[in-house]
DNA sequence: CGAGACTTTGATCCACGTCAAAAGGCGTGG
DNA sequence: CCACGCCTTTTGACGTGGATCAAAGTCTCG
């Protein structure tokens, strides 16, 4: 049951007692891999899954004038690449952001596990939220204005991080630095740290030490017109952040 | 042979005769459906597939303030929803861009589909493709200037056109407005205008009557730095696209 | 205690937005 | 076949959010 993966695939349906255990035993043996070293680099191929148990990993692309674009974060319980056996080779490079704990899961047993009807719908669901959220990461991007964008970043990881046990209260650990926010949100370092400002003052927001604190939830989300309805959680249990987007 | 959606799926692994008469089957009743119309809407769920056989459709959010983000572009052979029903409720809309050509496939018959492992995977990778785009365009918006970055899309439906015979030489027709592709590109229609001159003055597109013709592809290729690889087009057989990256 | 990595600040610039109006298509009905 | 109206494209003037550049603070950790 303390297991981040299978406390974050409960959450979509729950799983066989049986299930469980099948997914308690991939969870081993894990390593330990450095801050801002690559996982997979684009153009790779792979026959292994890697399953993030600890710390922050990004999906990223570059472009050759050197601009980088992060298009998915990596928290505790994500694969980083449940089904992309099927394909030659990576479209986009992955790291750690973090010092990161990862399992390396063999293709095979992967696909033993899809046997079992509760966990292949489980792993289908993990792989619409990851689209469901690129699609509104686009929007995120493409049409809000970099004060909100930032803040909807913030939402979007409280509740995932709440997922798994991550968050404490409204507040997490977001081990990033500026710069790398900046990636994520196509805008530069130098105006990220100004909408961080803005955000303080605003008194939404704290963040010292990597330490976010969200000062005022239900005004942040506004804000950013945040609804996690992307996240498709089961519906049965209404999250915070569903009840507060009318 | 002359349905759009084999013909795009054979573009990732050959299929077998059986398989491609099952296919066959499964693209009647077709009906047809106007311009400017929603197929999906954001909430709702659905015991049907769609498939796109002709016409241009989009996926797309909105946000409160009335702006719109189009997130993907539907064209022949693209399925608007392959696992949708999964999840409960759709967390976009689908809506047709010009008039269009769909069949609606009840899932049980999908289902019966994907115990063939050849389409199974094929299936697969229309997913992984469809993922792999919407990482390209977060990409695409968040890094590249107003002008690379509509180039690249006019570089994108080249190739996904070409795929299913719908381009000609270099050309295609692209039946949006220039509203729209200010929406798809997170930039004002106004701009869209000025950027399309641009492209018209360096004499790389030509664009009349809702008609593009790509005049010189390779300064086109190299301006928006376009790299096909995320559409992970079989390797055996180098497309245009792949070449010309070096 | 010093070095390198982050954050913060200030000044200046420019890509793109907004607003508003003109000019072209294009389908409809007279 | 023309004229009207509507939608789309184009143009111009002007405003602004965010980029860039550069330097000064601040952390953190060896």
């Amino acid at each position: 049951m303390d297991n981040v993966l299978t406390r974050k695939l409960e959450k979509f349906a729950p799983l066989s007692a049986e299930d469980r255990s099948l997914l308690d035993d991939i969870i081993r043996p894990t390593r330990t891999v450095p801050a801002d070293t690559d996982l997979i680099r684009e153009g790779q191929s792979s026959n292994e899954v890697r399953l993030i148990l600890k710390g922050f990993a990004c999906r990223y692309k570059m472009l050759p004038n050197g601009r980088r674009q992060i298009v998915a974060y990596l928290i505790p319980g994500d694969f980083c690449d449940l089904n992309a056996f099927i394909l030659e080779a990576f479209d986009h490079s992955i790291g750690t952001l973090s010092e990161c704990t990862v399992v390396d899961i063999p293709r095979q047993r992967i696909m033993e596990l899809t046997d079992r009807p509760g966990i292949a719908r489980a792993f289908w669901w993990v792989t619409l939220v990851d689209e469901g959220t690129l699609r509104e990461w686009l929007l995120n991007i493409g049409q809000r204005g970099a004060a909100p964008r930032v803040a909807h970043l913030f939402c979007e990881l409280l509740v995932r991080l709440r997922i798994v046990d991550l968050a404490h209260e409204d507040s997490y650990e977001l081990p990033l630095t500026q710069a790398e926010i900046a990636d994520t949100m196509g805008i530069s370092p130098v105006h990220v740290n100004r909408v961080m400002q803005t955000l303080r003052e605003m008194d939404l927001i704290e963040y010292r030490r990597k330490s976010l604190v969200i000062k005022d939830l239900d005004r942040l989300i506004a804000f950013s017109d945040f609804n996690g309805a992307y996240l498709h959680l089961q519906s049965g249990k209404p999250e915070r952040q569903s009840i507060k987007t009318p």
